[in-house]
Formats: C-alpha cells, structure tokens, sequence
RNA sequence: GUGGGGGUGGCGGAGUCUGGUCAAACGCGCAGGACUUAAGAUCCUGUGGCUAGUGCCUACAAGGGUUCGAAUCCCUUCCCCCACACCA
C-alpha cells in the first residue's frame, strides 16, 4: 500500500499553497455543499461515504474547470451535545465510558481522562469533536475550503438565523398554536427520544384517542377509542370493577374517568377539577346513553379495561372487538348482568367477506376461553386489519353506509367532534418511562411555534420547484414529492437544546432541523463576519448581502461596518448564489432536504433557489449494519493509517452505485488494493519505458482505452462513479493485461495514455494522481489538471480486428473443451467469399437483410448465413468486415503461444469438412 | 400505521426506465494450470446442463396474465430493507 506514504504529503501541500480556496470573478463556478456533521463524537466510514462522493464531485468539477466552492462547517444545535454534558455532569457511567472510548480514538488514555473532565461543557464538547472531525476529513484528502468553517452555536451564525426567522415572520409562515408532545409529569419538562428507557429501539409515538361523552344521568361518562365508526355497533360500556375512577370536572362539564386519565386531561389543555373518586364497580349495572342513537347501554364490568390507557372507560363492540365480544361470554353466567347484552343478537355493523360476526368467529377459531387471554392482542390486531382494508361500513352506519372503514374513520371522527359529543385525548403508543424512571405521558403546549408548511402557495411552489430541480438518481424526486404533500406546521422551537434564541420568544431555542435551512448562503459570507461585533450584524446587513434590499450608504451608516467589507459579501453572495448541488444521505429527504428547499423559496429570490440535489445510501459492515454496540465501528480517523485514503476513497466510490448500499468488505477492499497496486507499477514502469512503434495490440488498446476514457466522462457527470471507475479502472487493467502478453513494447504503449489515465482517476486517488503528477511531466498540481479531453480518435478497425483475433482464440477454446483434448494442431478455415457479401448485407440492412437472399447463387445456403447473422446481430459487434486470413497470420504467433499448438491458416488438410461451417468472424475450426 | 425501495449465479452486484444484442458486465470465492524448492503474490484457463461449434434446454422470490418474444410491462401472494415531525 504504497499510496500510505506520500497522502499525508500532498494534504499538507494543498492546504498550505489554499489549493481549494476559491478566487472571486470565475466564469464557471459550481458550489457544492454537504450538510455540516453534528460534533457529537468521531465519525466512522460510512458517514465517510458522503463526504467522499462529495468530495470527487468537487474535484471532477474542479478538472472540468469549474471554480468550485466546497464548504463545510459543524453543527452543535439542538439536545444530543447538551445531554452528553449533563450525564458526563452527573457521573453516568455507560456515557463517560463511551466518550472516553471516542477520545481514545485520537488521545493517550491519559489525556483522554483529563480532557473529558472539560466536556461537562457542551461547548467543549462541539469543538473537540469538530476539531477532530476536521482532521479526519483532511486525512482523506477532501477538497475543502476551511476559511469558511463555523460552528452553528457561534454568534454570527445566531445572528444570520435570527434573521432568517425575521424573514419568514415577514412571509407569514411562523404560526403559533397548541401541539402535543411527550411530557413527564414528575419533572413538568417534555421528553426527547433520548430521555425514553428504550427509546432508540422501541420509538414512542403520539396516538389520538376519541373520547365519546355517553350521558349518564345528567352527567358524562366518557369512554376512549381509536375506532369511532364502530360507535354504530357498541352494546354496553365497560369500566375495571376494582380501578378507581374520579368525578370531575372538565371544561365545564361532569366527567366520569380514571384518575390517571383525569391527570392525563390536565396537561392536555383542559381544565380539570377533581371532586370525588369511587371504585369501578359502583356504577356497574346502571344505564348510559349512545349519544348519537340514543340507546340505552347498559354499564358493565371488564378485567381487560386498562385504567392507565384512554380514560379507563371503553365502549364495547362485541360483534367487532375480540376482547369485547370474550368478556360478554365471561359474563353470560351473571344472574344479573349476564342478560343485559343478548350475545345471540349482536349488531353487526361492518361487512367483510367470510364472516358474519366476525369477533365471535376470530374468538372461536383460536379457542379462546377467557378475556385475559393473551392472545386476545394479536388477534384483534389481525381482525382490525382485515376490517379496515376490506370491510364495508353496512346499513347499520346511518349516512356512512357503504364506506370502507378506512374512509369512515376519520368521517365518523369529525361528525363526533362537530357535535361535540367527542374530543381528542393523547395517549403513548406504548407505556414509557424516562431513564429516571418517571413515566411518560402527553402533554400539549399551546403556543408552540410553528412553520406552516401547510401553506397552499408555498407548496405549490414547492412542488413546482421540486419538479424542475436536477435530482440524483431520479428515483428519489417521487419521495420529495410525496413529503411536501404531506408536510404539515412542524414545531420551530423548543424550550431545551443548543442553538439559537427565538427572536420572537427567547424562551424559546430554534430547532435544530429549522436552524439549518439556508445555510448555504451563509458560508459565501461567514468568513468576513469572523472579526466583526454580533451588534454589527443588523438585519439590515442581511437583508442587502442576501436580498440586495436596502442602499450600501445606509447599511454602513446602521451597522458601522467597512463599506468595502459589506460590497465584498453581497459579492461573493452573488458569485456563489446559488447553491448548485447539494450531497447527502436519502434519510434527510423527508425533512431536512425538503426544509431547505422550502426555506430558500420563502426567502430568496428564485433565480437563487436550490438546483440540485444528489443523494447515496448506506454503508455497512461485511453485511450487517456499523454500531458502537457491536463493536464493529471503522472510524474516520483509522482510514488513513489502516488502508490509505486513496484506497478506502477508490473502493467506496467503486463498490455500489449512490442508491446501493456499499457493503464494506475486507476481502474485497483487498482485491480494490491490489488493482490500485497494480495501476501504480503500470505508471512507474511506463514512465520510465520508451514509446515505440505501434502494432495491432497496441492500437487495439489505446482504443478501447478512449473508448473507456469516453463511456467514463458521461459516467462522472452523471454521478455514476462507479461505473466510471469499472471503465477507468478494471476494464482497462484487464485490457492491459492482454497488451502484456501480445505486446513487444506494453509500457511503452501505456505511456501514451499515462497522463490522461491519471487524471481521469484523479478525482478518486487524488494523492496517487499527484505523486506521479510530476513524473509523467505534469505541470502544477494535479487536482487542477483540465480533464483529459478526447481527441483521439479510436481505430476501429483496430479494435475489430484484435478483437476478433481473441474471440477466435476462445472458440479454439470451446471446441477443444467440447472435444476434450488438448490439440497440438489447430486448423483454421477462413469463410468463403460468398459469406462476406452477406455479412455487407447484414450490417447494412440488419433485420431487412433477408430481403438481399435473391443475389445469391446458392439461395438456400445464402439465407441460413443471413438469417444465423441476423439471429447474432452482428452488427452491434463488428462495424466492417476484416482481412480475416491477414489478421490471423498476423496473430498467428500470438495464438500458437496462447494455445500451445501449431496454428494453420486455410490448409488444404480439412479430414472433417469443416471449412463449410465457417463464417465471418468465425473461422471453421479443426483440432487434432 | 403511512410512505418508499428491493428479492437475479456459491457470494457481492450489473441488466429492469427504453421487452429481443442476456446464461448474465465488473468483482469476490472456488477448481485446474504456469511461475516457485515450497507457500504467498502474480499470470492464464474454467466455473447451469447438453453438444467438435456459430445451437438447444433450464434459470432471474412464487403464481398468473399481456406479447411473436418478459429478469424487464400488468395483476396476486410471500419475504427483506429504509424513512416518518422536534430525532440530529
């Protein structure tokens, strides 16, 4: 792995000589831009993989002569880094062990132990790891201009975000209203992922229930569901004989609910005023009202009722429900509550085919004895889907007759809530406590700021936009689309977390998705912002930089700023506006990607609106996916000591196209190594050989070389490396490989093409094309070599003719393994000439051929040749037909080498009348 | 749940949009050979079945359909993966 010990070299020599600082006044420039890392520990090779495919796409431009701006900066925004402080704050043990785990990475174990003591201070934290980080990235040798580096939790960047928030309260997308989150009681502060026992593997979700308000006697008993439209099919109430339940008060009305919901209402906005609690079974055996039909439904009692899920009142729908229907029969035997509900006569209210009441037959057909059945779970999940994709709502359902369930659901929900006989109540989608223990429950916040993606203009533009935007590969666009549509008011602040302060609330802290939005623009100006007082920064400054609003005169007059330094950014803002490709990971698509194109249409004008966007999948590890709990983590930091970069650099973008999944393999990255091995002796070997006349090979090579050379630009652009890198690289080594053998003079042929090879595979091996930069003659560095251009044209004729000297060979090949023996005598007929006024005709006229038959002497014969020509479109192979006996003596050294036998051309020694059966491009063959 | 992607050889993966050029690019593995005292590295050859030949048969998750023709288009079923709002 000689490319280890030169990489280091040139990554010193292009930062010291700002090889990747762009000048201003370019005629072509291409910005490119990667979403900045979150700096809360190392990165490993698959973060790795972006930040590589970036990276070539920077250098490729960079050879096609683009002046390209390939920023990056690091983001600290939001709750991870802070929490990491707080635990290694409060001594937790499994955190401090893996931060010093992270540390140990770049530290001796004893400075490891001193500089974690400093990460109690989240700042720290942030710029260690993005000290770090940055190190990384150059140890791979990314083409980054770092005069542009910031940090998201610095002041210049507070100020640009406050204004960027200024701007969208000016368009009307900032919205304030209620919103539900995770909340915990104990603490009165909401809960993130992070904070849930198992949060990472057993996500918590938020779900709606619907209380219904059934009248009971001049009060309500309010009983919760998921499913309203069965409301038409509920027999009786349920309530848990031994829970307690509480008489309150609820926005002005008597409710009857378990405690725990009454808690649950109280954080969820409404006005709650216990009075009085009594047990379940106290109101068994009385009478509640359907609030829509009016039906008298009986009060009965269940075990299965949860006092801790909804509010510990369920209606049943027994011909539906299997818990419902199950505890009816657990209670048929009841002298007095046993005949309230007739099991015999349940309403059925949706039709699925096969069943007629479905619960009782589900229930039936699993045997099921006992409501505390726990299979009884599963089972109504599997009916509930069978229900609501293929069940009918019947004419049991009033005005939703005939829907199909998943229609009526939410039909039935808002007929409910219009009649006020129903209200939302949330609920976790499973029971939760945070890591301290306290459980997790709903709450809902009312003035939570919002961005009002709802908005129909802005998605209409939105859409628009998405629709003529360059998006790589394609296959993602539909997704973008899918999410606009979809996207809602998504929550902008929150009350926890780094980041900047919410200009119109600074109790509130900008949510770290909605913080990085536009950034892009600010990275054209941030290193002229460095030095300056945050006061200076002015929302005037802004608004002229980015929306040339506002006279030069009066923003230096508001901002004291130098007038030459505030002309510079509005500058470098227009050179570099906008941004023209922007790389990630598909998992952004379905937030952040879509905010920043939302964002830059609200703010900007849309001649700076985003152009394109490229993404690639995943990298994972010998087939299973990378986690620090597996321990099998290759971090950023160990590339370059443990593979080289040019390597790790050469496989990742060789091994998978964008939307693949690279499977990192240490079997395959060696064969990748030795291919690159095997490239570097091609270069130093041609570079000292003597170019010499050319032969056939020789010309063949060289073709198939501009060929490749041709095939693999087309591929670069299209971000399809890894097919570029098949042409550049593989291909072509094995066509070497062929030229070593055939050729008298291979390094010398090669030395030709060295140059431009290099180069060509600059993008991928940038530290490998600049150490043998200067051997080969270059001139300056090679990352800003022009790309090769292709003058050269190839010799076809050439190619055809090599091309068929090998495919004879192979079918030498096949038939004496077909004949299995290895013969020491090879007779080769060339066809007769007939055969070639065929072949003309073929490649002339190719299916139409046939119709040529009639030139022919011997028609028969003719139009077997013509049709097997036509069967092996031939001229998709072949182009003109070759002096095939020419070419053959010619080769015909070569071939006796290769198969070890003598050779003969047209003999007169035919023993198995062979010669008939030869065909252009296909000698007839005898072996002895 | 909602939305998206996918199932091809011993393996990773091309090919699918634009049906015929596909027994399947490129790579790995495996087998035989060359080189070597030997191993490794390297190079050559082979790697579905039949066949001294430009062909046939069986294959592209399973089943069905459209078509002269399907890995490719349509339908059904099974299986796998990914993203989903405060998480960066």
């Amino acid at each position: 792995m000689k490319w280890k010990s030169y990489e280091a070299k040139w990554q010193k020599k292009w930062e010291k000589q700002g090889v990747f600082v762009p000048s201003l006044d370019s005629k072509k420039k291409f910005f490119l831009t990667i979403p900045y890392p979150y700096t809360s520990g190392a990165l490993h090779i698959g973060h790795g993989r972006t930040f590589t495919l970036g990276d070539i796409i920077a250098r490729f431009k960079r050879h096609q002569g683009y002046t390209v701006l390939f920023p990056m900066a690091f983001h600290i925004s939001g709750s991870p880094i802070l929490s990491i402080s707080d635990k290694i704050a409060k001594e937790d043990v499994r955190t401090i062990r893996l931060y010093l785990e992270y540390l140990r990475i770049y530290e001796t174990p004893e400075n490891a132990e001193k500089i974690i003591t400093t990460f109690t201070d989240p700042k720290k934290v942030a710029k260690y790891f993005a000290g770090k980080i940055s190190q990384d990235f150059k140890s791979i040798g990314y083409s980054i201009d770092w005069t542009r580096e910031f940090n998201t939790g610095e002041e210049r960047y507070n100020k640009f975000v406050e204004w960027q928030y200024h701007q969208l309260k000016e368009k009307g997308v900032l919205v304030q209203g209620k919103y539900p989150i995770l909340w915990s009681l104990e603490v009165g502060q909401p809960v993130g992922e992070d904070d849930i026992a198992d949060g990472d593997t057993d996500k918590v979700t938020i779900t709606e229930f619907n209380m219904i308000k059934f009248p009971f006697d001049g009060e309500f008993l309010v009983a919760a569901s998921l499913r309203p439209e069965t409301i038409f099919g509920t027999t009786n109430l349920w309530v848990n004989p031994k829970g307690i339940y509480v008489r309150t008060k609820v926005d002005g009305e008597t409710w009857l609910i378990s405690r725990e919901a009454a808690e649950k209402l109280r954080v969820q906005g409404h006005e709650v005023d216990v009075s009085k609690d009594f047990r379940g079974r106290e109101i068994v055996g009385r009478f509640a009202q359907n609030p829509l039909t009016g039906e008298k439904l009986p009060v009965l009692p269940a075990h299965f009722v949860d006092l801790d899920n909804g509010t510990g009142v369920v209606y049943a729908v027994p011909a539906h429900a299997p818990y419902d229907y199950q505890a009816l029969c657990d209670l048929s035997n009841h002298e007095r509550l046993g005949n309230l509900v007739d099991i015999n006569q349940l309403p059925v209210i949706i039709n699925i085919p096969g069943y007629s009441v479905p619960a009782k037959e589900v229930n039936e057909l699993h045997g099921i004895k006992d409501q505390k059945d726990s299979r009884l779970e599963a089972i109504t999940k599997e009916l509930y889907k069978t229900e609501f994709y293929s069940g009918l709502l019947n004419n049991k359902c009033g005005k939703f007759s005939g829907l199909r369930v998943s229609e009526a659901k939410d039909k039935v929900r808002d007929k409910l809530r219009k009649d006020k006989v129903s209200s939302t109540l949330y609920e976790t989608s499973r029971k939760a406590i945070t890591r301290s223990k306290n459980k997790v429950v709903v709450s809902v916040i009312d003035d939570q700021w919002f961005i009002d993606y709802s908005n129909k203009e802005w998605k209409k533009k939105g859409t628009k936009w998405i629709k003529r935007m360059e998006i790589i590969p394609e296959k993602y666009r539909k997704w973008f689309l899918d999410t606009i549509e979809w996207l809602d008011k998504r929550p902008c602040a929150r009350k926890r977390g780094l980041g900047t302060k919410f200009p119109f609330d600074k109790d509130w802290i900008i949510e770290p998705l909605s913080d990085s939005t536009i950034y892009m623009a600010f990275y054209t100006i941030a290193k002229y912002l460095k030095d300056l007082s945050p006061d200076s920064m002015k929302l005037e400054l802004f608004d002229f930089v980015f929306l040339g609003t506002g006279s030069l005169e009066s923003v230096v007059k508001t901002t004291g700023i130098k007038r030459d330094t505030i002309e510079t950014m509005r500058k470098e803002f227009l050179e570099w506006y906008p941004n023209d490709l922007r790389h990630t990971a598909p998992a952004h698509v379905s937030n952040h990607l879509t905010f920043f194109i939302m964002h830059h249409i609200a703010i900007f004008d849309p001649k700076y609106w985003p152009k394109g966007i490229s993404l690639n999948e995943v990298l994972i590890r010998e087939g299973v996916k990378m986690s620090k709990s597996k321990g099998n983590v290759i971090t950023l930091a160990h590339v370059a000591e443990k593979y080289g970069s040019d390597l790790y650099r050469l496989y990742v973008a060789s091994s998978a196209e964008l939307d693949a999944v690279i499977d990192w393999r240490e079997r395959d990255v060696q064969g990748v190594s030795s291919k690159l091995s095997k490239f570097i002796d091609i270069i130093e070997k041609g570079a000292k050989a003597e170019e010499g006349e050319l032969e056939l090979v020789d010309e063949w090579f060289l073709s198939k070389f501009y060929i490749s050379l041709k095939s693999a630009t087309k591929h670069m652009e299209d971000l399809k490396f890894r097919d570029a890198i098949v042409d550049l690289m593989f291909k072509t080594l094995n066509d070497f490989k062929w030229l070593e053998r055939r050729s008298k003079n291979p390094f010398g042929t090669v030395k030709r093409i060295l140059k431009t090879w290099l180069i060509a595979l600059a993008p991928v091996i940038p530290h490998t094309a600049e150490e043998y930069w200067p051997t080969l003659g270059g001139e300056g560095f090679a990352s800003l070599a022009p790309w090769p251009s292709i003058s050269e044209k190839p010799n076809i004729s050439a190619v055809t003719k090599e091309e068929f000297v090998r495919s004879v060979l192979n079918q030498v090949r096949d038939i004496s393994k077909l004949a299995d023996k290895k013969p020491t005598r090879v007779f080769l007929y060339i066809a007769d000439k007939w055969k070639y006024r065929a072949l003309e005709a073929v490649i002339k006229e190719k299916e139409r051929a046939m119709k040529s038959v009639g030139q022919f002497e011997n028609k028969e014969a003719a139009s077997k040749v013509i049709q097997s020509l036509i069967k092996g479109r031939i001229w998709e192979k072949f182009s003109e037909a070759v002096d095939e006996e020419a070419t053959l003596k010619d080769a015909i050294k070569a071939l006796e080498e290769e198969l070890g036998a003598k050779v003969e051309i047209n003999s007169k020694r035919d023993p198995l009348k062979k010669k008939d059966r030869a065909m252009p491009f296909r000698p007839a063959i005898y072996l002895e």
